[in-house]
Formats: structure tokens, C-alpha cells, sequence
DNA sequence: ACAACGATCAACT
DNA sequence: GTTGATCGTTGTC
């Protein structure tokens, strides 16, 4: 699927290449363990809504309520392949590494405005931080239906091809980054899915079976 | 009320 | 391979 941003300003579009799932409350690596909280409340409504946090106090994601009304769960978006509206990405990506370097003035701006300069666009939105951010995506967009052909974040099939384009063998599976507090049992499950050897996935993912 | 901790990223060594 | 930045959410007192 395509993730895109649509509204009076102009369009971005991305191909969506890496994402992982979290389940229900059995699931200790996802925020479902929690029960219904402030925060999570969408995840057990129903599929196809937003599902936007923040992690580590500076870095937005953008995840998709998945399973039915009731049953708390949702997919992570971990990385997209920029498509459209690429200078609009980039515009955003800096607004963001400008935050986290909200002390810095000056040298530490000028030194984020040259990373990103030097980042090819394949490589905008390679981790989930990254994809709210080129998407100028934050926890207010939270609840909004990604279903919605008219919303302004929607999701949108590739109208060049059908939904099983990516054969199982061009899918690379593994386990979830960054949940080892959840335990062996359940940060060792193959919930991690990209398109194999894709150059805009995050980072390595061993197993493309 | 308060302390601890992340579904991260980039700059280090 | 290691570590700092930064703050809302969660669990504890």
C-alpha cells in the first residue's frame, strides 16, 4: 500500500516497504499490555484508524489499527520509499532534527540542514521517526480513519498493482526492533515484514523467506 | 506527587 | 559498539 498526505498545501506520496505488527494484551511488546489507556485507547476501536505516539520524547510514530473493534492491535509503519512531494518531506524531516536540537543554534542546525542535504531521497523516511516526520505526522493526528479516501493521511492501494504484488519470497521477515524488554518469547517473534533488499527499508533484516 | 522508562536517531569511539 | 538528547506515559508511593 501508499501512505499519503493530501490536503490545500500539495500531495505526498510514499510506498510503504517495512512495517511490523503488535497484538493484543498477551503481546508484552505492545502498548495493548497495558489495557486501554489515554494514550492507546484507539488501538482497541476499530481497523484502519491512526495510531500516532510519541517514543523517547522526540520521535513520532505512525501506526494502524489493525484488528477489529474490541481486540487492541495495530501495525507500526517503520519505513516508506518517498514517491511524491519529496521537497515537502524534506522541509519537514529538517523541522524535526531542528527540534531535537532545540538548544542549538546556529552550528547544530546548519550541521542537520547539511545531513539532510546529503541524504538521498530513498533514504527520508527509512525508520518509523523518520516516516511521521517526513510526513509532518505527530500524536495530534491520532484517531484520524487512514481509510477515508477523502481524509487528509489515507492509505491507498498502488494503482499500477494489485495487493499481492510482493511475492512471499521478496518478503524479508524477522523480529521487532528495539522490544527486548518484552522478553525473549515475544521480542523473538518474525513480526517484522519488509520488502526484501529494498534500499529504502531501515536497516538490515535477516531471514527473507 | 514523583521516578523510571521507552516500538529512535545520529554522533561518537 | 556505545551513548546522549528529551518528555509523555505508566506504575509506585
Amino acid at each position: 500500500m501508499r501512505l499519503v498526505r493530501e490536503d490545500e498545501t500539495g500531495r505526498r506520496e510514499a510506498r510503504i516497504v517495512e512495517l511490523e505488527a503488535y497484538g493484543g494484551p498477551e503481546d508484552l511488546a505492545s502498548h495493548a499490555r497495558f489495557g486501554s489507556t489515554t494514550r492507546n485507547r484507539v488501538m482497541a476501536g476499530p481497523p484502519g484508524i491512526a495510531y500516532v505516539y510519541l517514543v523517547y520524547g522526540m520521535y513520532d510514530c505512525l501506526n494502524v489499527v489493525t484488528e477489529p473493534d474490541g481486540r487492541p492491535s495495530a501495525v507500526l509503519i517503520r519505513a516508506v520509499e518517498p514517491l511524491v512531494g519529496i521537497e515537502r518531506m524534506r522541509a519537514d524531516r529538517l523541522t524535526v532534527d531542528r527540534r531535537r536540537r532545540a538548544a542549538r543554534t546556529g552550528p547544530g542546525a546548519a550541521a542537520a540542514k547539511r545531513r539532510l542535504d546529503a541524504t538521498p531521497d530513498h533514504r527520508l523516511a527509512t525508520g518509523p521517526g523518520l516516516v511521521a516526520a517526513a510526513f509532518g505526522v505527530d500524536t495530534a493526528w491520532t484517531g484520524i480513519d487512514l481509510c477515508d479516501p477523502g481524509g487528509p493521511l489515507r492509505l491507498e492501494r498502488d494503482p499500477a498493482a494489485p495487493l499481492d504484488t510482493v511475492s512471499p519470497e521478496r518478503i524479508a521477515v524477522g523480529p521487532r526492533v528495539g522490544v527486548a524488554y518484552a522478553g525473549e518469547d515475544w521480542a523473538g517473534r518474525p513480526w517484522r515484514f519488509s520488502i526484501a533488499g529494498h534500499r529504502s527499508v531501515s536497516r538490515p533484516n535477516p531471514g527473507s523467506g
